[in-house]
RNA sequence: GGGCCCUUAGCUCAGCGGAUUAGAGCGCCUGGCUACGGACCAGGAGGCCAUAGGUUCAAAUCCUAUAGGGCCCA
């Protein structure tokens, strides 16, 4: 089912072809800046004049007679310098909104040509607890999963969780010394962090120390069994803790691959890089360096300073014979695409690793894996009200866990002010939907690329873009139902397709006061959006349409009655709610989003 | 020293391949609850789109410099 856009891209496009010779590129149709010159314009007669050194005007006009709009829009009005305005035809709204509200998938196609993809996202550490850090790239990894996983591409959501490296060496010192199995157990993050920090802290002035946990870490890497068992059972109770995060965040992974999977290849990686070239002994160490193709600037093997350019070789081997991050992700994208056949791998890692990235991205094309998209999905750090990052009262990293019972319980305020009426385990169950939605919402609305500063009166917001806001949208739409007297939503579901006629030729949903005509419009754009969104890994443009449709949508309750309204156009505007309500609801799950009924 | 990013209304931010009169939320001012949830809506004030050049018939948008801020690497 098209969108409003792309039918009309599809039609311009073939007046364009039967117009111009050579044929530009696509032609280019978006909403209109501003809707009173109508809902969609075409530039297609600017480019075609450019290319012809034609009148664009002339060719507008041109267009305008060739283009057919048969049962989509208006004959389009020239404007400015030649672009054309299209406005929608009511009949062809109407219709289309019967078409969704008929689909379970609300319209929106399967993508036709799905790929196999792999999301990177979260990836936390197990010996230290998850923080505020970790919020951004688990929520956007969340939620870009469930878009491309909805536009029918099959999603691999990965969490590479950091189960391995040189600290492990100091926590199992530590660990051997002080550690507490019932600990260990009951918040295995807590007592590994603090086992940690006390060993890190002891190593900067004791050389004993260090080449205590040093040798442990070589135990460890040499297979050790004690070693290696005790690294298991950080690795159980940690997993196990980090589960239940998950699971009250509603996130999901189908892979939990951390750097610990990718270490027996890691010597095969070298060796390869070696073989072909790629890489190459660097004083003792291993490391690829320049090609030398790119200009130097964009190089990222190079770095400059005051002397020209030098070398910023990326490390694959140290000269300890250890290994680094380079390696084991060099592994991973090995791993991603000869097992899962992936065709894109997509990381969710904040800003600070873009030159990290873009040298492993060179890398990997110049190893064997320039068919493998690889991406970088970079986000900005979340800041406190004083502008710098995000830290507690302490100056600690604030713990995911204190965050997210702090969303759920400032929800819990607010929702006992407004609903004092409400049972004791309704208004629980509540706060946890809208204190973790506004807590994602807040994330998800925003540019991924900027710094948010974290303010909790502006994400629990029961107005403005927010997720309490749209949640409450979603309500009103099912509270008219419930209104209507009907037992289930169900039965009113049936009820309407029965009194709807869906004769696609002769719809009789009736569209006429401009704020039904505005909501049918909007619901008709849902499919971009998300396709936006995922094309562009910005979930945010998927909340800037869900929030102008709540805001469409309000604008038609107050506008036109629904339930003291007269047939057919009481029904109409059931269909309307409905589909408002179920394209709210898709749109909000989508970001990892809940609903609720009633709140 | 190099790289990346940011600078749009009092505040927080949208602005998607240049194009018609630059948008939203919050805050402020005015109006609207005997319809379906006012957790809402309607209207108003508020902007040399950091600065300077350039490309273009047309620049918040593209290019180049400069200033201020943030982060990464050295």
């Amino acid at each position: 089912m098209n969108t409003p856009r792309q039918e009309l891209e599809a039609r311009v496009s073939q007046a364009v072809q039967k117009l111009f010779s050579p044929v530009p590129p696509a032609p280019y149709v978006r909403p209109c800046p501003d809707s009173r010159h109508g809902d969609f314009q075409t530039n297609a007669a600017l480019v075609g004049a450019k290319e012809a050194k034609a009148n664009p005007r002339e060719l507008a006009a041109k267009l305008a007679e060739v283009i057919n709009l048969e049962g989509v829009a208006e004959t389009p009005e020239i404007a400015g310098p030649g672009f054309l305005n299209f406005r929608l035809k009511p009949e062809y709204l109407a219709r289309q909104v019967t078409q969704r509200w008929t689909d379970d998938r609300l319209g929106i196609p399967r993508v036709s040509n799905p790929e196999t993809l792999v999301i990177d996202y979260s990836g936390p550490n197990i010996a230290k607890e998850m923080h505020v850090g970790h919020l951004r790239s688990t929520i956007l990894g969340d939620a870009l999963a469930r878009m491309y996983c909805f536009l029918g591409h099959t999603v691999i959501a990965d969490n590479h969780i950091g189960d391995w490296g040189t600290g492990f060496g100091m926590i199992l010192f530590g660990y051997k010394r002080e550690g507490d199995a019932a600990k260990l157990e009951q918040d295995p993050f807590g007592h590994l962090e603090a086992i940690y920090r006390k060993i890190q802290e002891e190593a900067k002035t004791d050389d004993s120390v260090r080449e205590a946990a040093k040798r442990e870490l070589v135990l460890l890497q040499q297979g050790d069994a004690g070693n290696r068992k005790l690294w298991e059972q950080f690795n159980k109770y940690s997993l196990e803790a980090l589960d239940r995060i998950y699971q009250r965040l509603g996130v999901q992974f189908d892979y939990t691959l951390g750097e610990s999977f990718y270490n027996d290849a890691l010597p095969g990686v070298v060796d390869d890089l070696l073989k072909k070239g790629i890489a190459r002994d660097s004083e003792g160490a291993v490391a690829i360096f320049s090609e030398g193709k790119l200009p130097q600037k964009d190089d990222p093997f190079l770095v400059s300073d005051k002397d020209g350019f030098r070398d910023n070789p990326l490390l694959v081997r140290k000269s300890d014979g250890g290994y680094n991050y380079a390696t084991t992700d060099l592994a991973t994208i090995r791993y991603r695409h000869e097992h899962f056949k992936a065709k894109r791998s997509i990381y969710v890692v904040g800003g600070p690793q873009q030159m990290h990235f873009r040298q492993l991205f060179d890398a990997a094309r110049r190893w064997d894996y320039a068919g493998m998209k690889l991406e970088h999905v970079w986000f900005g750090t979340i800041l406190g009200e004083n502008r710098k990052p995000f830290k507690s009262r302490e100056g600690d990293n604030v713990k995911l866990k204190a965050l997210l019972a702090e969303a759920e319980e400032r929800a819990g305020t607010i929702i006992a002010e407004k609903r004092p009426d409400l049972e004791e385990h309704k208004r629980a169950a509540l706060a946890r939907i809208i204190g973790l939605g506004a807590l994602k919402y807040a994330d998800l609305a925003q540019n991924r690329n900027l710094d948010y500063v974290f303010s909790w009166e502006k994400l629990l917001a029961f107005d403005g873009n927010t997720a309490p806001y749209l949640q409450n949208a979603y309500v009103r739409t099912r509270s008219i139902f419930r209104k209507a007297g009907e037992q289930t939503v169900a039965d009113i579901f049936h009820k309407i397709r029965g009194l709807v006629d869906l004769d696609p030729a002769t719809p009789s949903i009736h569209l006429a006061e401009p704020a039904e005509l505005a909501l049918a419009r909007k619901l008709l754009d849902f499919a971009d959006s998300i396709v936006m969104a995922a094309e562009e890994y910005r979930p945010h443009y998927l909340c800037l349409y869900l929030f102008e449709l709540a805001t469409l949508f309000h604008r038609f309750w107050e506008n036109c009655p629904v339930l003291t309204a007269e047939e057919p156009i009481r029904n109409s505007r059931l269909v309307l709610c409905d589909l408002t309500g179920r394209t709210l609801a898709q749109g909000l799950n989508l970001l990892g989003i809940e609903v609720v009924e009633q709140m």
